[in-house]
RNA sequence: GUGGAUGUAGCUCAGUUGGUUAGAGCACUAGAUUGUGGAUCUAGGGGUCGGGGGUUCGAUUCCCCUCAUCCACCCCA
């Protein structure tokens, strides 16, 4: 019987396997470079646990069955959720501030297209304890850092940030209802997706007069936060959201980051549960679906059953990211090393097969990566084989053991050969 | 859930106006006077032409169904 992959999974066959490790470590130096430590959880919890938060829609995307016990569990789609639950099991112990990353393998039941899978890995970062929007600017710094430890420029990405809180106040100001909110976030998420004419149409669903739609689509052109006073009139709560928005700016440019981020109205997110600062992270040439995505969410500790905690964070996925750093030319296929080994044992005479056999295993013991050829075949071959697996040295195992004790040391980058005393090499 | 495109060797693809044993490059294996790698050359293995049905003397080619993949919608934590 043909088995077939499962859809949307992939196969890291070695070559794959090495451009995920190198994507997972650049994010993991990224996240101790910033000072987060790393944590991790089940990769599957309660079903209930993504229902808190999201709709009976969101089950329909997630991989969700029940075990012998009649548990109704779920594999997880995102870390946020079991993030909260960890923190709130041990709120009372852990030092604050926390700065925590983690990079699951997550499952979604999408259909899968470019750039979106139905299992990647996803790096998150999530500071909780900080209320000041420091911590959201180091958040996108943190994110920025890896980007541009890739390789990747201020030319070639760009941080789009907003704030909900923002966001809120304004709507309010031009009359919309508090209860309206939610409804209207996903819809505003689109502004930029669609064209002007079906966005108007989505909101004269929800929002009966002409001027309140016409006054939101002077709200969602706005491109620069100094223009915010002169088309809408600020009462205290939005002149306070106003300021704390420009005050990550402030930080950002104190990191060095300010090339690389701009104020977007445009940029909601849909996900309900975020409170202050939200972002994405795009490619400029737009082609892509966001590299990452994050903000403030301080309501969600509390809506775990936990007290109510400050928290910001930003999850960034693997799929559009290799996608982007293929077209950049900054991730090739052969510029990784599948295998790398300190010493590769080649024998040449079979009645020291077991010698050779012996030899290796005693440089493994010694702490080196080491490989031999399971056969007695031609030099040449295993010249060859050495080259193939990307061995630092070569050793020789033939006459010369037999007549002196001494093994040929070949270094494979400048082809010189040394003679050593086998026993004193291998002490 | 909707729409479009594509399925030929491990990979990337060519091919056939319907006609004998279906090809190339890369990869793999083995060689090129048997102790020296990255190159070159030679040879070899590997395909029920995605699957099923139909038309036909004959189908990889034409028709129908099905499955899968990719792309765009929906959605996107």
């Amino acid at each position: 019987m043909k088995m077939q992959p499962v859809k949307g999974t992939r196969d890291f066959y070695p070559p794959q396997m090495a451009v995920r490790n190198f994507i997972v470590d650049g994010w993991k130096a990224s996240s101790i470079r910033n000072g987060f430590v790393e944590y991790d959880g089940p990769i599957f919890e309660y079903l209930q646990m993504y229902q808190v938060k999201s709709g009976d829609e969101i089950v329909e995307q997630l991989f969700n069955f029940t075990d012998r016990g009649n548990r109704h569990l779920a594999i997880r789609p995102e870390i946020t959720p079991t993030l909260a639950r960890m923190i709130n099991k041990q709120i009372n112990a852990l030092p604050m501030p926390i700065k925590w990353f983690s990079v699951p393998r997550l499952c979604r039941a999408e259909r899968p297209q470019k750039g979106r899978l139905r299992e990647f890995f996803q790096w998150n970062i999530d500071i909780i304890g900080i209320e000041d929007v420091l911590a959201d600017a180091e958040v996108i710094c943190c994110s920025l850092d890896y980007l541009r430890n890739t390789g990747l420029t201020s030319k070639d990405v760009v941080a789009k940030i907003s704030s909900r809180r923002l966001l809120a106040a304004l709507l309010k100001n031009i009359g919309i209802a508090e209860e309206k909110l939610e409804s209207l976030y996903p819809i505003l998420d689109k502004k930029t997706k669609i064209p002007v004419e079906a966005f108007v149409e989505m909101l004269e669903k929800e929002i009966d007069s002409p001027e309140t739609i016409q006054a939101i689509l002077k709200l969602m052109d706005i491109h620069s936060v100094n223009d915010i006073p002169d088309i809408v009139k600020l009462d205290e709560k939005a002149q306070e959201s106003l300021d704390e928005l420009k005050r990550v700016f402030a930080y950002l440019e104190k990191m060095g980051a300010e090339d690389w981020c701009r104020f977007d109205m445009s940029i909601v997110r849909g996900l309900a549960y975020y409170t202050g600062m939200v972002f994405e992270i795009h490619d400029k040439s737009g082609d892509l679906r966001a590299i990452c995505g994050g903000g403030r969410y301080d309501n969600l500790l509390s809506d775990f059953g936990g007290p109510k905690v400050t928290a910001t964070g930003m999850g960034m996925g693997d799929a559009v990211l290799e996608i982007l750093l293929r077209e950049k030319g900054l991730l090739t296929d052969d510029s990784l090393d599948i295998q790398k080994l300190d010493y590769f044992v080649a024998c040449v005479d079979g009645d020291l097969f077991d010698e050779a056999v012996e030899i290796t295993t005693k440089i493994r013991q010694k702490g080196y990566a080491a490989n031999f050829s399971y056969k007695t075949n031609a030099l040449k071959k295993q010249m060859k084989i050495a080259d193939s697996m990307n061995a630092a040295k070569c050793i020789i195992v033939g006459g010369e053991l037999k007549e002196s004790g001494q093994l040929v040391i070949k270094d494979m980058a400048t082809g010189e050969q040394i003679l050593v005393d086998a026993t004193t090499f291998l002490e």
